[in-house]
DNA sequence: CTGTGTGAAGGCTTTCACAGCC
DNA sequence: GGCTGTGAAAGCCTTCACACAG
């Protein structure tokens, strides 16, 4: 734990990939796998896979493999997968709607418990199953409910401003879906997902 | 053009954030930007984005900066966002269906234009108003209307086939929110997107 | 004097290749 | 023989620092 800090980037990003993977084989009653099948379902090359897993410790038995229980249950403690985070989302515009309606992340251990934005009636005729709060009851909801982690779903202009109250408000992570990024201060972490700069780039790639 | 391939991949995903920049600026009259402006609109330090302009030639004028409208305009003529692209989404689940409901790609150069599920009830009662189609019309639906990209957002189960099919179809840039990492031939791309996996890795970062 | 363009240095990741253990 | 663990090499990207143009 201590050198957590070690651990690049990429390896973290990939460990969810291994989770999924290790979870299947789970499912299938597979108890053992080498860092050859394991790289091949993740998408990755083994010494990448073999590589990644040193930071966590020496599992692999030589000649054998992975125990695949062993090692989902310390990828998933690494990662503090093993319980439900909750989430609130700021910003219930056509994309922030559309993430509450996705009950996607429930089943990967994350719960939005709130869901804000400036005008309360937002939600109105969006068929969602959650109340939409007016913005100023933010802080206290955060505040009460020690809520560490926010989703910023508003519009570009008003997107630093938020982030600024969400920071004031202790929030320690921001996924930001808005196409600017955030100036946030120093423990504060904020990961920019942007659905049109993913396309843009796509598009680029494939050159017609 | 010829020496597109050399552009780093990064730099082209940081071009779109320059466009936007420089978009902001165009509507506030501005003309003319430098490096370090520039760079800090986007976030970004002032010489990666010099580094970054290099590769598509010299606009910038020393002592001064760099036309803003002459550097959007090269930049989107580079990234191809000039012009509208079509787009075919398969798999209209709960993101699926979120992803249609969010229109926020039309104001960015892409259009859905078609919607495709194994269902084509899967629409109802979403609210969509665009129609679900069987995913048996997809093969002649994307080889009649030449479609070149797709969104996926089918279950991780079914991923790696449809997207078998799609390239079969002629598809060339996949856009995969399932989370498994899909296995394409050579010329074709895919990128991935795991709200997920998003959500993982901030929470690791943060470590409460 | 201001601000770009860029070789060189530095840092981070990936990949190789092989020693070591089962 | 099979497969992991890992130093060393290679590759990629970022950052520095300064020559040079306006």
């Amino acid at each position: 734990m201590i050198q957590k800090l070690k651990i690049p980037r990429k390896s973290i990003y990939r460990y969810s990939l291994y989770s999924r993977c290790l979870q299947r084989l789970r499912q299938n009653d597979i108890d053992t796998v080498s860092s050859d099948t394991l790289a091949r379902a993740a998408g990755v090359k083994p010494a990448q896979l073999r590589k990644d897993l040193t930071y966590l410790g020496n599992f692999g038995r030589r000649g054998l493999g992975y125990n695949v229980v062993e090692l989902q249950d310390c990828i998933n403690r690494t990662m503090g997968t093993n319980k439900l985070t909750p989430v609130v989302l700021v910003g219930v515009g056509n994309l922030g709607a559309a993430l509450l309606a996705y009950r996607g992340f429930e089943k990967e251990g994350f719960e939005i418990v709130g869901a804000f934005d400036v005008d309360a009636e937002a939600g109105r005729n969006k068929g969602l199953d959650i109340d939409v709060l007016p913005i100023d009851t933010l802080p206290q909801f955060i505040l009460a409910q020690q809520i560490k982690m926010a989703i910023l779903a508003v519009p570009a202009s008003a997107a630093q401003e938020v982030a600024n109250q969400l920071v004031l408000c202790g929030i320690q992570g921001i996924l930001n879906f808005s196409p600017i990024l955030l100036d946030v201060p120093e423990p504060v972490v904020s990961n920019n997902v942007n659905l049109a700069i993913e396309l843009e780039n796509l598009a680029y790639f494939i050159r017609t």
